[in-house]
RNA sequence: GGUCGGAUGGCCGAGAGGCUAGGCACGGGUCUGCAAAACCCUCUACACCGGUUCGAAUCCGGUUCCGACCUCCA
């Protein structure tokens, strides 16, 4: 390894070497979906800025626990009374069974991640699951008296924790501030709780609730952060080494993950927190409220007014790769057809170095490039300028294929095992093959043959007549040394 | 209102006191029957006003604009 990986610690505000706490093996703990909805283009940021880190770390040879949650029961519409749970709403309005939602969208978020080319998670826990954990630990919490019931819900007493800990110090939050209430809202519904900064852990049911179990405070559901603290601590330990998630999450449910679980197991729950930033669209952040998402399928179809064509997963993966997982990304069609198409040369590039050949001594220094390959990735997770790097190499490459530059056989074993290592498997892009029947490609085949002998003849306008018929039909002919070759689109 | 970020060339995006990424587009060229594709070359930017410094896009102060969080959110 060429010097040590170092990652921004939000707890810190700072970049700090990596340290395992129980090295080689290393948790790690990601806030996933609530499946209440179509996966949007929101979603498809953490998955990959984890998967990155996942499969870094992999590389690095640890042994990496992945936890990412599924979301299916606990958020609440509001903190007021009148909260209605998300998914027992839209199951409501679409009469399907609660389960079955929670299901449906799940499986659209496990089709993405297989389409992203995401690793699959270690474990992937629902909330809905592991309502005794949550039980157990709001039971500690009253205990401890960090949590008092009121009225049939159970609320955390962020005044009692911050006489002993700083409630804000993940968020950067000034505690007085919380606990006078924010001037923005502190509306009625707020009469359950001590004070306003308080936030729910268990919440009283009533009967038009779909989801409910029975608790020692009578029918109810769980609060929004609890499920993060019970689950992370039941798989990974009361002390894991780094918490994942977008950058909406850190407050307040981050913040409050950070108080449950310090009060209740005496430790802060991750040494480490992570948080990507948020994706926007004409510089504003996607969000439900904003109705102005964009789901993936329809980036796979082009189905969306917002869309001028339709855009493969490696391209949106490629896209939110060139920018560094702490800024804002900009959506937009010129960019995402930017992408496509330094993505198809990147990709074309592992052919060319097979075809290389060797000379004597070597023009360029592959030595430092993968050096300078891994410093971008030990930068926190710095896959701009990883990939900023891997087009050197693609340059350099197509030049030495070009007799410009030159590189001795050594020297193109290292690049294509390295160049192999960024771009699979560590980036995890890959290379999309469309699937065509064999009566098509014969088809087309023959028409090429058919065209080679117009030209040969030197009857150009058959030969034109075809290349354009074919344009029409979306299929473009490419004409090199070595014969012709075809692309679909 | 409070807190925290950001303003980089036509677009997207790195970087971060002197060596001034990268992609895409544009322009020029190579190749080609012509194209397309591919390849090569080119394009010198850091909101504004002050200040510190031999030197600032990078540091400091101020100004303007934008965004995020404080409410469900990836």
């Amino acid at each position: 390894m060429v010097q040590e990986l170092q990652l921004y610690n939000t707890l810190h505000r700072n970049i700090e070497p990596f340290k395992p706490i129980a090295a080689p093996f290393v948790g790690i703990y990601v806030c996933g979906p609530t499946v209440y909805g179509e996966p949007h283009l929101g979603h498809v940021r953490g998955p990959i800025t984890f998967d990155i880190l996942h499969r870094y770390l992999l590389h690095l040879g640890y042994k990496v626990r992945l936890v990412r949650n599924i979301t299916d029961v606990g958020h609440l519409t509001n903190d007021s009374d009148d909260g209605d749970d998300k998914i027992a709403a839209k199951a409501k309005l679409e009469a399907l069974e609660p389960m079955e939602i929670a299901q449906m969208y799940t499986n659209s978020y496990h089709a993405m991640l297989m389409q992203l080319n995401v690793l699959p998670a270690s474990i992937e826990p629902r909330a809905s699951g592991h309502i005794v954990e949550q039980l157990e630990m709001i039971e500690t919490l009253i205990q401890k008296g960090f949590a008092y019931s009121s009225n049939g819900s159970v609320y955390f007493d962020v005044e009692k924790y911050s006489e002993t800990h700083d409630y804000g110090k993940l968020s950067g939050r000034i505690k007085e501030e919380l606990l006078a209430g924010s001037s923005r809202r502190n509306l009625e519904g707020q009469n359950e709780k001590r004070n306003t900064a308080d936030f729910a852990l268990w919440k009283k049911a009533d009967k038009s609730h779909i989801m409910q179990w029975n608790s020692p405070w009578g029918k109810g559901f769980p609060g929004w952060h609890i499920e993060c603290s019970a689950m992370s601590a039941k798989y990974l330990g009361t002390q894991f080494d780094i918490h994942g998630g977008g950058l909406d999450l850190l407050f307040p449910h981050h913040e409050s993950e950070v108080a449950q679980s310090t009060a209740c197991f005496g430790t802060n729950p991750a040494k480490l927190w992570m948080h990507h930033n948020m994706v926007t669209i004409n510089g504003q952040k996607m969000a439900k409220s904003l109705n102005n998402g964009i789901l993936v399928k329809d980036f796979f179809t082009g189905n969306n007014p917002l869309l001028d064509k339709a855009y493969s997963p490696m391209n949106l993966k490629f896209f939110i790769l060139q920018a560094h997982y702490r800024g804002t990304l900009d959506f937009s069609n010129e960019a995402l057809q930017a992408a496509e198409k330094g993505l198809n040369r990147l990709l074309e590039t592992r052919e060319t170095i097979e075809k290389l050949e060797p000379s004597a001594i070597s023009s360029w220094d592959v030595d430092k490039w993968v050096k300078e390959c891994f410093e971008a990735l030990n930068d926190d997770l710095n896959t701009p300028i990883l990939i900023a790097k891997l087009f050197e190499a693609v340059k350099q490459c197509n030049s030495t294929f070009a007799k410009i530059e030159s590189l001795s056989a050594e020297d193109i074993k290292k690049l294509q095992n390295f160049f192999s290592l960024f771009v699979f498997e560590i980036l995890g892009l890959q290379k999309e093959e469309k699937s065509q029947s064999n009566k098509e490609i014969e088809f087309l085949e023959l028409l090429i043959e058919l065209r080679r002998n117009a030209k040969e003849n030197k009857d150009f306008a058959t030969a034109d007549s075809i290349r354009n018929k074919l344009t029409e039909l979306g299929v473009t002919l490419k004409d090199s040394k070595e014969g012709t070759s075809f692309t679909i689109n």
